[in-house]
DNA sequence: GATGAATGAGCATTCATTCAT
DNA sequence: AATGAATGAATGCTCATTCAT
């Protein structure tokens, strides 16, 4: 992960490049002691680079971690797969989104780690937590548009409250990757979870009955 | 919650009072500035006393927070009505899991903010950890004993898989109170996806179709 | 100046007197190496003292500065000799003052460094900016009453306008010793400028053939 | 003063030129912020150009000091019309010194603030001190000149001791200086005081009853 | 002439902790 | 039970300076 020790200067990063590997590093950190571990130094060590050098990309720390939470914000959206190619019906987008949990779950756990801790940092970072409300809002619009379809296309049920749906799906996607981040460690477990509350929702959006 | 607010009010008061009042006070300051704002000097001066009295009551910072969780656990188990009159079905059990989550988060957001907080801090912290997972297993145990109480009581369907039912409602319940204290801040809105979702499980675990 | 650097915790002063060593010191560096060489750290050091305890006495390195001000003030009060035995004339008391200024630049010489260093910071920081000013109001107070007393007494001339006589003896003062500290460094030349300036004040303010 | 403010018109300059412009700003900074306000970054920026360019046209911050006090004496030999129309007789001559002071503190009134910084640094850097002598040398020689042309022409007294007149008025045209910029802020009453002690000196040092 | 990237040394400040009283 | 004084080890940040391009 260090360059070259010996020379007194570093071979000289593109100053994008530097910075985006600063911030995957302060992720990391992040992500293995948490904000309240995260040093700035640390970072510059990690990176080989010398404390003075980050401030020279990152006037603040503050600023670095705003770099973080762009770049989550960023790898979020990648994943929650918008521009794929169109899947059919509402019902297939639904599992693709429970498929895209559970995908992300897999590849990136760190992530959710990362996300807890910006959601509570949102509490009292008034900048990180606007962007939070920035990401449910986005997350509740493309959630709702998925049930609007479902009932227009007669495969949801009349009677849903969209908003209260959406509400609950996000209670419940959020649910899933805290409690598989922070909770129960073994895998299969998950796995499992996350198949039985898929099923769960979509017989209560489906369920002719009422 | 707090009790000597302007803290000139210092009538001596017993020692096990002191302690409580400390834990507390400490709480309430982890609730507003997480545990990355927790200062040992904060808490003593909240309390009206000096630094180092405190540390005649708490030896170690760690110390104090060890009392704060031990605090957040019993706070968390008294509502969870184990002792309550007993409820005669395993339905209405389900249905007193997701009353109680109901009253907590209005009587005692601060309470979900810190659990959060713990959760993540578990992750590090081995002391913190273990606890955390002595409470999802007490939870995990009560819950499977309501499931396996409802399928005996012929109310729940056979076919249902306890295991993976105890971790999607645990992931549920998480869900909602991390959502609910974390995200949407609208209270009507979380409770009527708190109704959703107690709806959607119960269907899902009485339903006779399969 | 140092006490016993070899036991691990210093023999406790009560806080006054350690407040004003450490005033003290300051004060000595400040004249040394100037605010711009002001060293929290080599306060500390100087004090036989660990950094951390300065802090416990003064929050803030401007803190610190606010007590050098604060004693300086109290220092060149002390001479001005307000409350001295009553001289029976304004002319003794004009004598009176040029004395002050000799015996102040013979016995602390580096009063005036610091009152220069002061000056030039009272142009930015705005609160010694108001001392400043206060002290200078005093000062033109003090200066105005004898003069005023020396036209009651029939021994200053009537035609002198009490504004610009006191403003032009204050720039004199003040030349004085900025240039006997700052200037030529011979002891006698300055004594010889001070008398001849003393000289001809006097005659200037009761000069009879106006 | 400042040229290039926006700092986007990088017309090419010639040397000369930009080493000009990069004194007069580094000067302007330290009449607004003190030396110990003086970065070199700051410069650089104000000037538009980039922090290493500035190190190309200084190689130090110490040169770019230099530089500002070079130009500092020039800027006060410039005025203190040393070449000018040969005025008749000294006392003109000594007029002349008053007018000229009160013109500078008028068009330039920075220039006395950063003399007294300089005066301060004079203290500790020996360069700079070693200039401050030289300069006050020149002075003292030029307004000797002038009193001892006066003795000649018969228009001061014979008991003049020269030596300690040249001390006083250096004095007290340094405390005019320094009180005008650093003491009381009313124009008018710096020219009342200016005219009174020229007043003053020119009295004493004809006053023929000695 | 000019620039972006990098560096080391230092500085004010914070914080958990200790100890004598 | 309580307190004032003291401490060491960080930590975020600044600044003059350097170097390859």
């Amino acid at each position: 992960m260090k360059t070259d020790l010996g020379a007194r200067y570093k071979a000289k990063r593109c100053g994008t490049d530097r910075r985006e590997q600063l911030v995957s590093i302060a992720m990391n950190v992040i992500a293995t002691k948490g904000f309240e571990g995260l040093r700035f130094q640390a970072v510059a060590k990690e990176a080989g680079i010398n404390n003075a050098t980050l401030y020279y990309h990152f006037q603040t720390k503050e600023a670095l971690i705003q770099g973080v939470v762009a770049k989550l914000f960023a790898e979020l959206r990648k994943t929650r797969g918008f521009p794929k190619d169109k899947p059919a019906t509402a019902l297939q987008e639904l599992r693709l989104e429970f498929q895209d949990l559970r995908d992300l779950l897999r590849t990136q756990p760190k992530l959710f780690i990362v996300v807890t801790e910006l959601s509570l940092r949102g509490l009292r970072d008034p900048a990180i937590g606007a962007m939070e409300k920035r990401r449910d809002g986005l997350w509740r619009d493309h959630l709702s548009s998925i049930i609007r379809l479902g009932i227009k296309q007669g495969v949801f049920r009349r009677s849903i409250h969209v908003g209260s749906a959406v509400t609950s799906l996000i209670a419940q996607f959020k649910g899933i990757g805290y409690h598989a981040t922070l909770g129960a460690r073994k895998r299969g477990e998950v796995d499992a979870a996350i198949a039985e509350i898929a099923r769960q929702v979509e017989r209560w959006l489906t369920c002719k009955s009422d």
